[in-house]
RNA sequence: GGGCAGGUGGUGGAACGGAAUACACGCAUGGCUUAGGAUCAUGUGCCGCAAGGCGUGAGGGUUCAACUCCCUCCCUGCCCACCA
């Protein structure tokens, strides 16, 4: 018999899948109940495959390879999130056409996963790049238009001078651009948004009906930042004689402060407000302001300051205050000064507070700065509450608060929310920390956004029949602050579709996450030229059944994907509201210095190299060895050799098959346990011990004289999700000439899996002194009679008396003494 | 500062509240070999000659019994962070 070989062995059946599509493909007609197993697509980078997709693919491609030997009709897709900066920047990079540099990759993204020998449906392959594809990206768009759920603004928006476009919040999260690392600024732009705070509430609440990981549905919530609070009007008091003008009086509307709080409660504590530089107050106000000079030059400064700087905690809080100007606390009339200060937030609430020092960290440590006022209206008789040196910030019980002294915060707020109401002083109101999703980008490798601009009749959507919007051919497609597309003059001139009058298009692409918040209905139907997907077969497949993929999509694409979701859901298109009904991530493989994998430590191991070296039956093994799939892990080269032996154990393991030998019974009885602990384990993803059961199977196989062909049948079938290149090799040469994955799944026998015979342990006192043999299901008299025969025991037990027995049944006997 | 994971041999990791360290790597000794980074066998938590004792980040608690449950704290990783 000839040495195993795994890189003839894997060349020779990657040929075959590649002949026999229909092992892997999903199956239209089907009796078999269907099984969604995606994968987070990848967008095809020019480093190639990294290590954390291979685990992530050999995690689903185990899923999918078991539910088809288990008799389920799965859809396992694959496809390309070609479009976007991840692609553009690389082909900048090395000055190539993005459009070349998405297919070349996408090429050698396609040999490394056939070389690792994954069980994708490739004929319904998808490239968001494809006109085929992004035409109906497009549809998304004017789908979301038409429902009011896409719109242009003039906004203050995230914009990344490195990457030279607008970036939406969930990408530019702590000042940085999340493609670059470089920092993001503040500018003021009209773009285009998507409506996902209309979704916020469902958003959370979705969350309870889904198997998801705890960490990624609580990262979400947090995103989300549901908060229940009030807003409170205060009235603007103007100190100089002088009233605004009529005019300036009519612009106001109302001469009020609006400020959002969740704490209520604590506005008798109110000593002064804050408002943004941004807040409108101040310009209409202007004349009012007896210190305007001032108050300008710190909007100036605090506009120059990115988010970064602005929201840099370790720096000391800075504000003007307003002087001219004072706001009347509805509760108590009191006229309290108002500050300008940069660390509220113009884009959260109303973009001013109140301010409350004793009950709230910020504004303590502003009040203490600026020697403002502290004053302690919340109590708590169990913790002590000391303002003098820092904010009790906890719910408690009123003090200080008039009639509403003495009630809890809790109820408080209630009543004088109520108060509020009943007074047209303000109202309940929740907020959310979500913003509108700004997909408009200034580049030029995306989906162009499909609206033309036309002088008599605005913003026209481009009629679907005329869809898919081309992306031109452009000169040079490098980013220069505005879309390289509109140096297209043959894009950009246009007719409007509504008078048929001289136009121009939009010339923005989309944020390319726009484009995979819905591939996965497209995997459904892959090839529709009339609609995303057929509705049938949207039916047929969705939602996705297991997705796998990494937890850095927490905040961006899955919720995005889910909104979505809901919105096809609300106007009718599908009769479900969350796509992924499971989801689990794969930890990150980190390099052996215990980093990330990264170029510049040039700690990286490339998955080609391991497959020519190992093998990719053996790289499969090893990753799912490696630790449980959900945890971070260090990669280990050493110890992939420990996987490469098991295969070869298997491998020698087909020559001790003797059909007329003898067999042993304990040996059958493992086989089957294995059987049990494989299937189990293989459901709740826990490969790494699977493979070790296995690993245990094998080793008490060589042990053996001989073993039955049935036996050795078994451990391959196991074995074919894992390793399936090997599988199929041995399959073959036991004779068959059908591919291992058309047999069925191994069932145990029940009756097997039971022992007979079992330890029994034996324990005084809780500690291990003993253990004995006893037939199963032994009774508690007999196990006790047969404990108190070991020599063992008898030795501990003696001058002893037993006060209690604990009796576990075939596990263990403790005496108590 | 908040949230979420974690902390078990030399290493990666096992363990329905019931034998702590399965499985694998590494290491040690030996066999086979001209050779071994191949392979096979045996051993491998710590202290101790032994009997035995001690051991899952630290300290308490619940329990006949705790890696597992509860409380306090320390440390590491990831994510978010002036969200009123």
């Amino acid at each position: 018999m000839p040495k195993y070989n795994p890189q003839k062995v894997e060349r020779k059946w990657q040929e075959y899948w590649e002949k026999h599509p229909e092992l892997t493909e999903a199956i239209k007609k089907s009796e078999k109940p269907k099984f969604y197993c995606l994968d987070m697509f990848p967008y095809p980078s020019g480093d190639g495959l990294h290590m954390g997709h291979v685990e992530n693919y050999t995690a689903s491609d185990i899923y999918s390879r078991y539910l088809r030997m288990k008799g389920r009709n799965v859809l396992h897709p694959v496809g390309w999130d070609a479009f976007g900066l991840p692609t553009e920047n690389y082909a900048i990079s090395i000055k190539a056409h993005p459009a070349e540099v998405a297919q070349r990759n996408i090429k050698t993204f396609t040999r490394q996963i056939k070389s690792l020998g994954f069980s994708y449906d490739w004929s319904r392959e998808i490239d968001s790049s494809d006109p085929n594809y992004y035409k109906w990206t497009q549809w998304f768009f004017l789908f979301l238009h038409k429902n009011g759920l896409a719109y242009r603004k003039k906004a203050k928006v995230n914009w990344c001078e490195s990457c030279q476009t607008v970036l939406a919040n969930e990408q530019a999260e702590g000042g940085i651009c999340e493609r670059c690392k470089n920092q993001v600024i503040q500018k003021d732009m009209e773009q285009w948004f998507f409506r996902i705070t209309d979704f916020a509430d469902e958003l959370i609440k979705g969350l309870d009906k889904i198997d998801w990981p705890e960490s990624t549905k609580t990262a979400q919530k947090n995103w989300i930042g549901r908060s229940e609070g009030a807003i409170i009007r205060f009235e603007i008091k103007l100190n100089s004689k002088a009233k605004p003008s009529g005019l300036l009086r009519l612009s106001l509307r109302r001469d009020n402060l609006e400020v959002f709080t969740t704490r209520l409660d604590t506005i008798y504590g109110c000593t002064y407000c804050v408002i943004a530089p941004e807040n409108e107050l101040i310009s209409n106000l202007k004349s009012q302001i007896s210190n305007l000079n001032e108050v300008e030059k710190y909007i100036v400064q605090a506009k120059k300051k990115t988010d970064l700087q602005r929201t840099d905690l370790a720096k000391e809080k800075t504000g003007v205050e307003i002087k001219g100007l004072k706001a009347v606390n509805p509760f108590t009339n009191e006229a309290v000064p108002i500050f300008v200060a940069d660390y509220i937030l113009s884009t959260y609430g109303t973009g001013a507070v109140m301010a409350v020092p004793a009950h709230d960290e910020r504004d303590f440590e502003f009040a203490k700065k600026y020697k403002l006022e502290i004053k302690e209206v919340i109590k708590n008789e169990n913790k002590i509450s000391s303002v003098e040196k820092a904010a009790f910030i906890d719910d408690g019980i009123l003090v200080n608060s008039e009639k509403y002294s003495n009630l809890t915060s809790e109820k408080a707020r209630e009543e004088m929310a109520r108060w509020l109401e009943k007074n047209n002083l303000g109202e309940r109101k929740t907020t959310y920390k979500l913003r509108d999703w700004l997909i408009s980008r200034q580049r030029y490798w995306g989906a162009p956004i499909p609206m033309i601009f036309c002088e008599k009749c605005s913003w026209q959507p481009v009629p679907e029949k005329d869809l898919p919007v081309l992306l031109p051919e452009v000169k040079d497609y490098r980013p220069k602050g505005t879309s390289p597309l509109g140096t297209n003059p043959d894009f950009v001139n246009t007719t409007c579709p509504e008078c048929g009058g001289e136009a121009k298009r939009e010339t923005d692409t989309m944020d390319t996450f726009v484009c995979s918040s819905w591939y996965f209905f497209r995997f459904a139907d892959p090839k529709n030229e009339k609609e995303f997907a057929d509705e049938a077969k949207i039916k047929k497949w969705l939602p996705v059944d297991l997705y796998i993929g990494g937890a850095e999509h927490t905040v961006l694409h899955l919720l995005y994907s889910r909104f979505f979701t809901k919105a096809l859901h609300k106007h009718g298109y599908i009769d479900f509201d969350e796509p992924f009904k499971k989801l689990r991530h794969q930890g990150i493989v980190l390099a052996e210095d215990g980093r990330k994998m990264s170029k510049s430590l040039e700690n990286v191991i490339n998955p080609d190299e391991i497959v020519e070296k190992f093998g990719a039956d053996t790289l499969r093994l090893y990753e799912m060895f490696m630790g449980p799939l959900e945890d971070s892990k260090s990669w280990n080269t050493k110890s992939i050799i420990g996987l490469k032996r098991f295969l070869e154990k298997v491998w020698k393991l087909k020559s001790m098959i003797n059909d007329q030998g003898s067999t042993n019974n304990k040996l059958e009885i493992l086989l089957h346990k294995t059987i049990k602990k494989v299937t189990e384990d293989i459901e709740n993803l826990r490969f790494n011990t699977a493979i070790s059961a296995m690993m245990i199977l094998v080793n008490e196989m060589e042990k053996q004289k001989n073993i039955l062909n049935s036996q050795f049948s078994i451990l391959n079938s196991l074995l074919a999700p894992f390793a399936p290149h090997i599988a199929e090799e041995l399959w073959q040469q036991l004779g068959h000439k059908d591919s291992i994955f058309l047999e069925k799944w191994p069932e145990y026998d029940p009756k097997l899996v039971k022992d007979e015979e079992i330890t029994l342990i034996i324990q005084i006192n809780g500690k291990l002194r003993d253990q004995i043999k006893a037939p199963a299901g032994v009774k508690e008299e007999e196990a006790k009679r047969l404990a108190l025969e070991s020599k063992k025991v008898i030795k501990y037990m003696e001058g002893k008396n037993i006060q209690k027995v604990i009796f576990v049944k075939d596990r263990l006997i403790n005496f108590v003494v």
